[in-house]
DNA sequence: CACAGTACAGACCTCTCTTT
DNA sequence: AAAGAGAGGTCTGTACTGTG
């Protein structure tokens, strides 16, 4: 069976990190656009490859290091050149879910609205990406949290290239509590009967629970009557149950 | 000054994929 | 098949800024 062009395979795999139907198709056909334009330049470039993970950002292969930045190649720059500039200012010293946050927003940008110059966005962009995120299936918080993240980037790079603009990304109306649910802390019976389990056990795994607790609150009352983690919270009290008991 | 909005950070979870 | 790694989603909290 004959090979593709470049790749020592005859068939390409890898996962699409989703379970929808829908964002499955759209990655899957931007990969195949994206296949079809290298071997379109293949015979005179040495193009980035797709086939790779991470399609989506101008600088694939950088989601746990810092990202180099692309320079930009017009006026402003291109989102996904915005994200480079961004993360190589920022990024600096930051935690690599800073840099998947960036990434993975202003991927979903790129896969609903496509990898445009800052300035070419619309606010009729903002909203389908809006209505693309809310299609599915995403909390309000999730998705202001995406959209904070992606209005940062903007406004930092075009404040960065001295471009002044309105950022269509900003006051894009949603109702922020759609889905979102309260966390109610564990009862105090059940983080009594935790630590009294604990206790009964005895053991050094069970008094983790006693060395995490100490850690924030000096150890000043016997062990089941000391607080349990400062602000410790719920399902990490849970995990914490669950895998020392 | 109070409040709302913005821009994050961090913890923790589930699910999927890869490796053994 | 099990274990581990990683991606992605959710919630909470803080600091700061702008506005009425």
């Amino acid at each position: 069976m004959p090979t593709w062009p470049g790749y020592e395979t005859c068939k390409i795999a890898y996962s699409l990190r989703t379970r929808s139907a829908k964002i499955a198709a759209a990655r899957a056909r931007r990969a195949a656009d994206q296949l079809d334009e290298y071997w379109y330049h293949l015979r005179s470039q040495d193009a980035a490859l797709p086939g790779m993970h991470r399609l989506r950002l101008g600088n694939v292969g950088a989601s746990t290091q810092p990202s180099a930045a692309p320079e930009p190649v017009s006026g402003t720059a291109k989102l996904s050149e915005a994200v480079g500039i961004y993360l190589r200012l920022k990024g600096k010293d930051r935690p690599v879910t800073f840099h998947r946050g960036a990434e993975r927003s202003c991927g979903y940008v790129i896969d609903v609205c496509g990898d445009k110059d800052l300035m070419a966005y619309t606010k009729a962009d903002a909203n389908r990406f809006r209505d693309s995120l809310m299609e599915r299936g995403l909390t309000g918080s999730s998705i202001s949290r995406i959209f904070g993240t992606v209005r940062s980037i903007i406004n930092f790079v075009a404040s960065e290239l001295g471009v002044i603009m309105t950022n269509p990304f900003g006051k894009v109306y949603f109702d922020r509590s759609a889905g979102v649910k309260d966390r109610n802390p564990l009862p105090d019976d059940a983080l009594r009967k935790v630590q009294s389990e604990c206790q009964h056990l005895d053991d050094d795994l069970r008094w983790l629970v006693k060395t995490d607790a100490s850690k924030r609150e000096p150890p000043s009352a016997p062990f089941l009557c000391a607080p349990m983690p400062w602000r410790l919270r719920r399902k990490r009290s849970c995990a914490l149950a669950g895998c020392i008991l």
